[in-house]
DNA sequence: ATTATCTATAGATCTATAGATAATGC
DNA sequence: ATTATCTATAGATCTATAGATAATGC
């Protein structure tokens, strides 16, 4: 039943990808380890030899998930340098996004958990924002460093607010209006003369 | 051991009240029914004399949350006539909310999980979200109904989006940082001339 | 007689561990 | 010999229910 270093070295990815994809899309605690294990393909008590805790899974699920959206974000951005925010907003307000969770932003999907994560996970958190927060930086307007960083992180609380508020009502209607408006203000709203 | 129909009343409305606290403290996971029904001053079974399931508690205890917010945001804003959203901003975007999740935005309390739950609870959080937007469209600037509502959403998005990032990592002074960027940003950026 | 609440528990979880197994890699 | 994985389970949950109890309210 052993399996090569390098296999093993894959089952730990495998673990993690799963995590990063099923805790998005049911909550921290909407899936068990078992169930996140049989996900990648392997049993149950296999776990505890790659990670000491489902803690710890959920900091490097976090961190993995996190950097897939930098590196998604980038490549938005990169394909619309005409008008980046405009792109950014309309990729991560899409009906797609909103409806697909699991692949997408973390702090859509988990946010409001994260408050309650131990400082491990907080920490990996912590990590990835700053990234996104660094991406959304170079597109924003802005005279100095400081205005742009500012600038970056009032866009990034809009879309993430926007698409929580899209996803916690049933009515498709609503969730379509909070989607074309937080869009059109992220494109239209964001602005040099800030402070 | 059985009281009035008045004092059952009253437990139905304390078992909601403790709810509505603990849910947002915790999570909806992260207290169970004995718990809950412990903070309420009763005894575990007596939980479902009141209500069918965690669930349908879960509704109810969303939906005062809400109620509370709204009457909390009239309050704020009728006390500022002249800078409503300045004093909108700083009162959701300060220290005492952000480290106060039990009694602040349902939102930012447990936003991302509502995106998993029946609709039966999305219901009573459309609501209430309905209510939040109104209380928001009075104060923003705008010709038409209509445009004060995409406003209203837009910065309803923005402060939730910016109390989930600020609460989401371990490090003060990045949650600072967050804090007065989004609360400068809604004080300034909102403008009239969205579409 | 009715019913709000209590005690006790069934049944179904879930995390983490212990010990067995079998293939790797020195 | 080492170790990645497996099976099995301990111990601690959690939701919901059943049946008993005792005060209300017709």
């Amino acid at each position: 039943m052993k399996v090569s270093k390098q296999k093993a070295a894959e089952h730990r990815k495998q673990i993690i990808a799963a995590a990063a994809n099923k805790f998005r899309e049911k909550g921290f605690d909407g899936i068990s380890v078992a169930d996140l294990m049989k996900e990648a393909g392997l049993t149950h008590g296999g776990f505890y030899g790659h990670f000491s805790s489902k803690q710890e899974l959920m900091g490097l699920a976090s961190r993995q998930a996190l950097r897939e959206t930098a590196n998604k974000w980038e490549k938005v951005i990169g394909e619309a340098p005409d008008k980046p925010l405009e792109a950014l907003a309309k990729s991560y307000l899409s009906a797609r996004h909103h409806s697909h969770p699991e692949t997408g932003c973390l702090f859509a999907a988990l946010g409001s958990d994260l408050a309650r994560q131990p400082n491990s996970v907080k920490e990996a958190v912590m990590e990835g924002q700053l990234a996104i927060i660094d991406v959304i930086s170079r597109v924003v307007p802005g005279k100095t460093k400081a205005a742009r960083r500012k600038q970056a992180v009032a866009v990034l609380a809009e879309l993430i607010g926007g698409m929580v508020l899209a996803r916690s009502v049933s009515d498709a209607a609503l969730s379509e209006e909070i989607l074309k408006a937080v869009s059109a203000s992220v494109a239209n709203g964001v602005h040099a003369d800030a402070s």
